[in-house]
DNA sequence: CTTTACACCTGACTGC
DNA sequence: TGCAGTCAGGTGTAAA
């Protein structure tokens, strides 16, 4: 589920409630996720005040003193602050308290975590990962110079998070359909004017994104309990048979990566004019 | 080095 | 109504 705008709006959703709180109580459920969560380095923040809520691609930093949480969503995870009286639901697995707010995490298919490091910007999952693509670090020059010569299809390499973070399947497809770009068009076949195209509409879909509250597929809900609305600005994805919004060519679909992959057959010529 | 296949896990949906 | 098969927003690891 979640890519950048969708983790963005969860932490903007949960930073007002915990951001600098004291940390009293920690309930772990099932700490059997994509990673184990290690109980005990949590329990050792008890007493800790938080001392900021911040974003690094799709992961949230929990920072406090002595050491970082860092949680991922995984596909299906998200967060929620929740009263003392709130039920546990299925597939809730762990929960966070700051005085009489809780910060609760749900995920049916558990392929989030939750871990501890002293220095996150060392840390393994951290250290090799590609600028933010909202950040000037990512320039149209930085992606004209990261794919020059590579061979892979350009999906594949927006969606590569050595390359640039955040961008997962969704946005990914969106941003070549506003580029008018072929998904398996070859990294280095670009022109400059198509990089120049891709990286506006790249920051300026994840901008639109954030600013509606994420997409909401399924049951993508912000901390609020809030649906996200960028889902109905969807212009190809999960679109396949349906009239293309520009040319109303029926959308098609691919698998690159073993993602499955919208376009417009139309609209995002593969080799256009051909060089 | 790149590219693929698979692994993790549950639930929703399709077709028989 | 049930059951098997397919698919899903991510990503680290192993194999080719």
């Amino acid at each position: 589920m979640p890519e950048l705008p969708e983790v963005e709006t969860t932490r903007r959703g949960i930073a007002p409630y915990i951001d600098q709180q004291q940390l009293t109580h920690a309930i772990i459920r099932q700490a059997r996720l994509r990673y184990p969560i290690p109980v005990e380095q949590v329990n050792c923040l008890i007493g800790q005040v938080l001392v900021s809520v911040e974003r690094r691609a799709k992961y949230l930093l929990l920072k406090f003193n002595t050491s970082t949480l860092i949680i991922h969503l995984g596909m299906s995870g998200s967060l929620r602050i929740v009263s003392q009286e709130a039920e546990w639901r299925k597939h809730d697995h762990w929960q966070l308290a700051f005085g009489s707010v809780l910060l609760r995490y749900h995920d049916p298919r558990r392929f989030g975590f939750l871990i501890a490091c002293d220095s996150v910007e060392q840390h393994g999952l951290i250290i090799k990962l590609g600028p933010e693509p909202l950040s000037d670090a990512f320039s149209t020059q930085y992606l004209q110079s990261k794919l020059a010569k590579r061979r892979a299809p350009i999906k594949t390499s927006l969606m590569n998070n050595e390359l640039v973070v955040g961008i997962g399947n969704i946005y990914a497809c969106e941003s070549l359909f506003l580029a008018g770009i072929h998904p398996l068009t070859p990294c280095h076949q670009l022109t400059p004017t198509q990089l120049c195209l891709l990286h506006g509409h790249i920051q300026a879909t994840l901008n639109r994104a954030i600013a509606q509250g994420g997409s909401t597929l399924r049951d993508f809900l912000n901390p609020d309990g809030q649906p996200g609305y960028f889902a109905q600005t969807l212009n190809v994805y999960g679109r396949a048979q349906q009239p293309c919004h520009q040319c109303g060519t029926p959308i098609d679909n691919l698998r690159i990566g073993g993602r499955s992959s919208y376009y417009c057959p139309q609209c995002q010529p593969l080799n256009p004019g051909k060089q």
